[in-house]
DNA sequence: GTTGTTGGCCAACACTCGTTGACAAGCGTA
DNA sequence: TACGCTTGTCAACGAGTGTTGGCCAACAAC
């Protein structure tokens, strides 16, 4: 019986060390192979433990899991950006974000097999992306839905070159998607919506 | 020792109702499961047959997605459209092909975790997409990327309402979804490309 | 009616998985 | 020194996997 969840306050542990080997092996893996082959035995050979050191320091695979999949999408504010090079800016700093780890990359592959990514990656959506799009589009009340839309695209371009490796999407230079992408963004955010009859 | 991988004009044999019943189950599992979860075993209890006749009639279960993968998305000719309706009746035609069966889900699922998913992909990509694109943009040499772009924003829409099931994105309507991605599409297949430098 | 082929089930194979419990070495404290 | 906690290894469990081969009944051809 060990107590510890609530507390973000502990001292430093002597097996901090393995906890984040573990960790970051648990996000390679789950990033090149998803959630089920992605295995507790896979990731302990990466960092180098016994596997049954990941059931004691996560408790399970789904506690690996919730574990490394905890994201900071790292969105600039857009306080400082105007209001019609938002759509850019955002595509540009996802393009970086994706390749700057493999953590986006296990989110999607994850959420798309396993009801635990799913829910992980609508919870990056509300926590995240939605403050950050009910403030610069026009309605609040709208901003899920243009944030939805947001995602579709940015995720979509994300799902094509990253996860499906579509050749005439990885072969696109940066400038040349967020020159695509980001009036179609730009729109989403800040654009009346279309009428719906 | 089989031969009859090539002919597509064989005669009825006995067992195509047991062949169908598994490839229908396959489709389904896989759709729901994705690769690794989507068992043989599975597979056999849905179609009401023992698992090895899975492996006699596919062969493995990579002979069994190939079968169950082999897709027609079903395109409109954009001949009799106007040209500028293409994006709208595109997008229409998706959700529709979409919710018509599980296959696309099937597709998604599978490419996301599985070499040969991504590699089918492409295929649909290249052999049916690309060449519909091909006939409506300005420059034919654009069409692998325009194609792309066009994916990447569809995809992303199916990805989120589909797939992950985003709230936002399930809650909008096909007339909504129209009306925000109508535009994009468009400008993906037919507007000048933007410069980059 | 006999024979060969086809459709189907059953039992088992070798393997991998997540998970568990026992046990040894290292460390801090009294 | 002796104790207790932490970190780590090792071996095993039960379950589920893809896959294989043997066997039996129904059908087709002669």
């Amino acid at each position: 019986m060990e107590r510890e969840p609530a507390g973000a306050d502990e001292k430093p542990r002597r097996s901090d060390v393995t906890r984040a080997a573990i960790l970051e092996a648990a996000r390679d893996r789950f990033a090149v192979d998803g959630y089920d082959r992605a295995t507790i035995r896979a990731v302990a050979r990466d960092a180098r433990i016994d596997p049954s050191m990941v059931m004691r320091y996560y408790g399970s695979k789904e506690g690996l899991f919730a574990a490394a999949s905890a994201i900071d999408l790292g969105l600039p504010s857009l306080a400082d950006t105007p209001r019609e090079e938002a759509g850019a800016r955002l595509v540009r700093h996802f393009l970086h974000r994706w390749e700057e780890d493999g953590t986006l990359n296990a989110l999607v592959r994850v959420g798309v097999t396993h009801p635990a990514g799913a829910d992980r990656i609508y919870t990056v959506f509300r926590e995240q992306l939605t403050p950050l799009v009910a403030a610069v589009c026009p309605d609040p009340a709208e901003a899920p839905t243009r944030a939805a839309l947001l995602v579709s695209q940015v995720l979509g371009m994300a799902l094509n070159r990253y996860v499906l490796k579509l050749p005439p999407a990885v072969e696109m230079g940066h400038d040349e998607i967020v020159a695509w992408l980001a009036p179609t963004v730009q729109r989403y955010l800040t654009a009346a919506g279309p009428r719906v009859g």
